[in-house]
RNA sequence: UCCCCGGUAGCUCAGCUGGUAGAGCAUGCGGCUGUUAACCGCCUUGUCGUAGGUUCAAGUCCUACCCGGGGAGCCA
C-alpha cells in the first residue's frame, strides 16, 4: 500500500515520487494551475496537489474536478512556495477514480451538526467528524494500552443477558417471538419457555458483574462493550446504544480504585493528546476553547478529593441559590456536581462515600453504617464522567442489603456464590466511553462523538 | 417524560406592527499568471415542517400534530 497522508507529512525533506488517493475538500483552478486540496482521513491536515498543463489530462478531466471527487494524484513531492503547508504535490498525473453528482450535500463551508446527522454516511469526510473518530480511536488505544501495561485482562461480556441485575435502567428485550402472535402459556401471559433462550432476555445495561467474575478469577479485567439503555432520554449526553469501559480488579479497597481512575484519565489524556495534537488544536481552534487547557489540567493537576458528606457541606457553606435543595441524603444534582467541579474546585473531582439509601445494593457498606464505598469523578462540563464503588463481599451483608431493596435473592445465585467460595475485597468502576470523547474534543452533543448514534426514534444508518 | 426555543432554496440564515419570498455559499456557465473555506461576473433554485382555523389578505396570528435543538429528570 502507498503512504497515508500523514505519512508523507511526516517525511523529514522533500522530494520523490510520491502517490496520494483521497477525496478532494475543494478545488481552486486558477487560469493555468489548479490546486487540488485531497485529503485521506489519515490526519486533519490535506496535501495540495498542484496541476498545470503539463499534467496528464488537464483540460478535460483536472479542469473539471471539484469537492468531494476521489482522486488519485502521482507527482513529485516538492517544498511549497506557498503559505500554508511545508510541502505539496507536483501532479504529473492526476486520475478521477469516482466523480460526485452535483447534489454532492458536503460543501467546504461550514455546515450545522444537525443537518450533518442526516447524512451519517458523508459525515466522516468533514474536518470535525474526521477528527473526532480519529481521537475516539486514539481513546481507544490508549484504553487499551493503559490495563495491558497495568496486567489487566480483557474480559468479553455478554451483549445478550436474562435479567436486569444491576437494576439500572429499561432494557431492551431480545426474543425471535412473533411480536403479533406469541405463544401463550395457561395464564394466557407470553410463554418466553418458546422463546429462544427460553427466557426473558434483554440486551446488556453493564459488563460489572460478569466483570467480577473475572476479577475473582484473574485479579486485574476490563471489559470495553456496547451497553444499552431503553431509556427515553433525550439529552446531549446520552445514548440508547454506548461504549463502556469497565474495569474490575481484586484485593482493591475505594482508596485503591480512586487513584487507578485518576491514574487512568491522566494516562488516555496523555497519550490521545500526543498521538492527535493536530485533532486537539482544531477542536481547541473550532469547538471549544477550553480544550487544550482542559487536557493540560487533568493531566497535570492532582485531582481534587472530598467525601458526600463534605461535598454537602461545601455546597451548604456556598451560599449558593440551587433549584434543588442540598440535604444530606439526597443524591447530589447536576447542577450541584457542576458547581463543585467547574467553579469552587475547577478541576476533576472524585467524590466518595454516599449514603446508602441512593446507592446500589452491590456497594460496600461502610463501618458507619450510613454511607457506601461509591466513587464519582466528576470533570467540568459533562459531570458525572466515571461512577464505581468498592464492592460488598461480604456474604451476609450482601443478602440483607438485597433484601432491604427488596430485590430476588434467588437471581443472584451466582454473584452470592463468589462471596461463598474464596471472596476477597474488590472494586470497580466504569466509563461512558463516548462521555470521554466528549470531554477530551469539546464536542457539545454526544451524538457526535460516535459514528452511528442510536437514540429514541431514531437508528438510522 | 417535563420545560423553553426553533422548522423559509441543496447548505447557513434574514424576512419588523399580517399585504402574494430574499442574501451568502453550493451547483452550472464565463473570467482570473500560485491559490489557501481563493477571488470576480452571470444564471438557476422554494407545496415558507404537516393539517386545520381566523382574515379581503397568513412565512408572519391561533390550535393540533410531526421533527430538531437547549435545559431538566434518569444515568454512563
Amino acid at each position: 500500500m502507498d503512504e497515508l497522508i500523514r505519512e508523507i507529512l511526516a517525511r523529514p525533506e522533500a522530494g520523490g515520487e510520491v502517490t496520494v488517493r483521497g477525496w478532494l475538500r475543494t478545488a481552486r483552478h486558477a487560469k493555468k494551475v489548479s490546486f487540488l486540496e485531497v485529503f485521506d482521513g489519515s490526519c486533519m491536515a490535506g496535501i495540495q496537489a498542484v496541476a498545470g498543463p503539463e499534467c496528464a489530462r488537464f483540460e478535460d478531466e483536472v479542469r473539471g474536478l471539484g469537492t468531494g471527487c476521489a482522486v488519485e494524484a502521482v507527482g513529485e513531492l516538492v517544498d511549497s512556495p506557498g503559505q500554508g503547508q511545508r510541502f505539496e504535490l507536483h501532479a504529473r498525473e492526476v486520475r478521477l477514480v469516482g466523480g460526485v453528482d452535483d447534489d454532492y450535500p458536503l460543501q467546504k463551508k461550514r455546515h450545522g451538526f444537525e443537518f450533518l446527522r442526516t447524512i451519517a454516511h458523508l459525515r466522516p469526510r468533514t474536518n470535525t467528524l474526521g477528527a473526532v473518530l480519529r481521537v475516539r480511536d486514539a481513546a481507544s488505544r490508549a484504553i487499551d494500552d493503559f490495563f495491558h501495561e497495568r496486567g489487566f485482562v480483557q474480559l468479553h461480556s455478554p451483549v445478550i443477558t436474562l435479567s436486569d441485575a444491576e437494576g439500572a435502567g429499561d432494557m431492551f428485550r431480545v426474543s425471535t417471538l412473533d411480536p403479533s402472535n406469541p405463544p401463550r402459556d395457561d395464564q394466557g401471559a407470553v410463554d418466553y419457555k418458546q422463546d429462544f433462550f427460553e427466557a426473558p432476555s434483554y440486551l446488556t445495561v453493564s459488563g460489572q458483574l460478569e466483570a467480577e467474575i473475572g476479577a475473582l478469577a484473574l485479579s486485574r479485567v476490563y471489559t470495553f462493550g456496547p451497553t444499552f439503555r431503553a431509556e427515553n432520554s433525550n439529552t446531549s449526553r446520552h445514548l440508547a446504544e454506548f461504549w463502556m469501559v469497565e474495569p474490575e480488579v481484586a484485593f482493591c479497597e475505594i482508596e485503591g480504585l480512586a487513584d487507578l481512575a485518576e491514574d487512568f484519565l491522566k494516562s488516555v489524556f496523555r497519550q490521545v493528546g500526543e498521538k492527535c495534537e493536530d485533532d486537539l488544536a482544531f477542536f481547541d481552534a473550532r469547538i471549544d476553547d477550553s480544550v487544550l487547557s482542559t487536557l493540560e489540567h487533568v493531566i497535570e493537576q492532582p485531582f481534587e478529593r472530598i467525601t458526600y458528606t463534605e461535598a454537602v457541606e461545601i455546597l451548604e457553606a456556598s451560599g449558593r441559590k440551587f433549584e434543588f435543595p442540598v440535604s444530606w441524603g439526597a443524591d447530589l444534582q447536576s447542577e450541584h456536581e457542576r458547581f463543585l467541579t467547574e467553579e469552587h474546585f475547577g478541576k476533576p473531582l472524585i467524590v466518595t462515600g454516599y449514603p446508602k439509601g441512593i446507592k446500589a445494593f452491590y456497594m460496600y457498606c461502610n463501618d458507619d453504617d450510613q454511607t457506601v464505598a461509591a466513587m464519582d469523578v466528576l470533570v467540568p462540563r459533562i459531570g458525572e464522567i466515571i461512577g464505581g464503588s468498592q464492592r460488598e463481599h461480604r456474604l451476609d451483608v450482601l443478602k440483607r442489603r438485597i433484601a432491604d431493596q427488596g430485590l430476588p435473592e434467588e437471581e443472584y445465585w451466582w454473584y452470592l456464590d463468589l462471596r461463598r467460595f474464596g471472596s476477597v475485597p474488590h472494586a470497580g468502576f466504569g466509563l461512558g466511553f463516548e462521555r470521554l470523547v466528549q470531554f477530551m474534543t469539546g464536542m457539545a452533543n454526544i451524538r457526535d462523538v460516535i459514528p452511528f448514534p442510536r437514540v429514541p426514534g431514531n437508528a438510522s444508518f
